[in-house]
DNA sequence: CCTATTCACGCAAGAATTTGCAAGCACTTG
DNA sequence: CAAGTGCTTGCAAATTCTTGCGTGAATAGG
């Protein structure tokens, strides 16, 4: 009886082609007969067919604060795969240099009518800015999920990492090979999982508040800030990701003393690549697969409007040791 | 009555051949005229009937084969960064394990109306399927540029560094250093990067061959092409990737000989890290700074509708010596 | 006052885009 | 399996925009 695509063409006054053409995003269409379509459409209530437009819900944004650490894309894929296993697409949204803001990328997701929204690492509790998108996000009850970033008193669930138990997992390790004067490298001050780290630095015996070193997060930063560690005399480094922990293992070298010898050096993340590196990296592992795949889960369920606790999951860290660390010297 | 353009001169009671002159800033209109079309112009609403892609969203989307070679992750950045200064947005898209086709891509992005696609890394040229979506794209006359990844007849721009300079600079090197028996390890047959280089290896002197192992890109395909090379008694392998690289040494190592001592080796790409690994690895640097950004230049050209040479740019390699080639022995 | 030069502008040819027709395709129904 | 319904698509006509060229007006110079 309905000649769904005919009825809407004799409302706008155009042919069935011209409606046709519209429905798939064709070319050959104006923009003002686009509009006008588009227009009647709604109005009409028309129910697009399964494939196209109502459909394209079923995307799902990822947002991560950089490429440069491995980590990242490798949470991406994983992140990627299970969506895709579950019949999404991901897109992924950077932070670039002078670039996008999160805020801006979450405004083009919301524009983009996604599914959900899935934010990964860096988060900034400090900056004020930041809130205002997150609330955009919970006023418009849109799916999230946050990973390895808390952000308190906003209900979204949260997968993490337990940094407390991967800081004493390091440090327990360096201690048990005699290390006493053991030093710190962390990310910015008000980057979370680095704050809940340093709460496991403070607790630990014999620990220096004076051997903590915030930096950027890049090779160039770990130098930086290993370098006045060892100048304190340290025997052992904790760094908070394992690109720190390869610009420490350079600022040791370039004081001359030798990893692990001298020095020993544990990274955190595990990314790939780090069994490659000279001397192979010591580190705490993130458990990204599962992270990955529970914050998929996770999503899915809130899409699909199932109840989903608002805490946060922690995941337990797991200690990878190589060969950049080894027995004190006395 | 939508005679938009003639509608506008009607009203201003000039020509429509005025109007476009101004629409277009062409010269041979007076001032006072310009002026007075511009007005009715925007009283009148007037909307450039020419596809206004670009002003909607300003999104340009990047398709990536993967992201574990962090050569990706790197490109990535680059064009994100030199998008952003252009004010635009990117969107990456990855394939996935099971997950989502280059060709799913396309639609999508197709469907977000983007300015723009810029396609790196990948192509299989044999596949059939393929085909279809760059069809579709050049239909849409959609802007594109292809960064190492050639697809003939296609009229795409196309931005690659030179293969076959690369594989010349690594047999080079390795010949330099002594070697006579060098060995090849390649992506897949289908893959034109590959395929470029093979043709710099069989054009070498005392090219065999027997010593060109095709493999997919990870460490685990490295090391079994690798293996197979050292068995043939190789003492210099040139990998397509320094994944394959790395893969590559792990395989020497495993045979019980070591690099760069008994087997050398060089990779491909210089990704980052490159200088942490064990041995540091001997490697041909893409540019991937400047290709990225000419690729930028020459989408955001494209979709100004600039006049762009549709032919490919070739950037030069940098063969960047580090510690895993050496001088061979007898 | 007359002629030369310049410039804006319209005419109309031509290029490009939009649109409808009708054939064709996929899918359902009798 | 034919007939029907609803959507898609190749093609040609129609519409809309661009551009070369010529006209006429305005200005300047003689």
């Amino acid at each position: 009886m309905t000649r769904r695509l005919a009825e809407v063409a004799k409302k706008v006054g155009v042919s069935e082609a011209t409606v046709s053409r519209v429905l798939n995003g064709k070319p050959g269409v104006s923009e003002a007969t686009r509009e006008a379509v588009l227009t009647a459409l709604d109005v009409l209530g028309y129910e697009r067919p399964t494939q196209l437009r109502g459909d394209r819900a079923r995307l799902v944004g990822l947002v991560l604060p950089e490429l440069q650490n491995p980590i990242f894309p490798a949470f991406a894929e994983v992140v990627g795969g299970a969506l895709a296993q579950q019949g999404f697409t991901s897109l992924l949204c950077t932070r670039t240099v002078g670039g996008v803001s999160e805020a801006d990328y979450v405004d083009l997701l919301l524009q983009q009518q996604v599914s959900g929204v899935v934010f990964a690492g860096g988060f900034y509790a400090q900056a004020d800015a930041p809130h205002q998108h997150y609330e955009l996000i919970q006023e418009r009850k849109l799916p999230t999920v946050l990973v390895n970033a808390a952000v308190d008193h906003l209900g979204f669930p949260q997968v993490s990492s337990d940094d407390y138990v991967a800081a004493e997992m390091a440090i327990g390790h360096l201690r048990a090979l005699g290390h006493r004067r053991i030093g710190m490298v962390l990310g910015p001050r008000d980057h979370i999982p680095s704050r809940r780290k340093l709460e496991a630095f403070l607790a630990a015996e014999e620990a220096d508040p004076g051997l903590v070193e915030h930096t950027m997060f890049s090779l160039e930063g770990g130098h930086a800030a290993a370098t006045k560690l060892v100048n304190s005399g340290v025997t052992g480094i904790v760094c908070a990701s394992d690109i720190l922990a390869l610009g420490a293992i350079r600022a040791v070298r370039r004081a001359g003393l030798s990893v692990p010898d001298e020095v020993s050096v544990i990274g955190y993340d595990d990314s790939a690549m780090m069994n490659c590196t000279d001397p192979p990296l010591t580190t705490v592992r993130q458990p990204i697969d599962a992270m990955g795949r529970a914050a998929v889960d996770m999503l899915v369920a809130l899409i699909e409007r199932a109840a989903v606790p608002a805490d946060e999951l922690l995941f337990e860290p797991e200690l990878v040791v190589r060969a950049s660390t080894a027995r004190a010297r006395i």
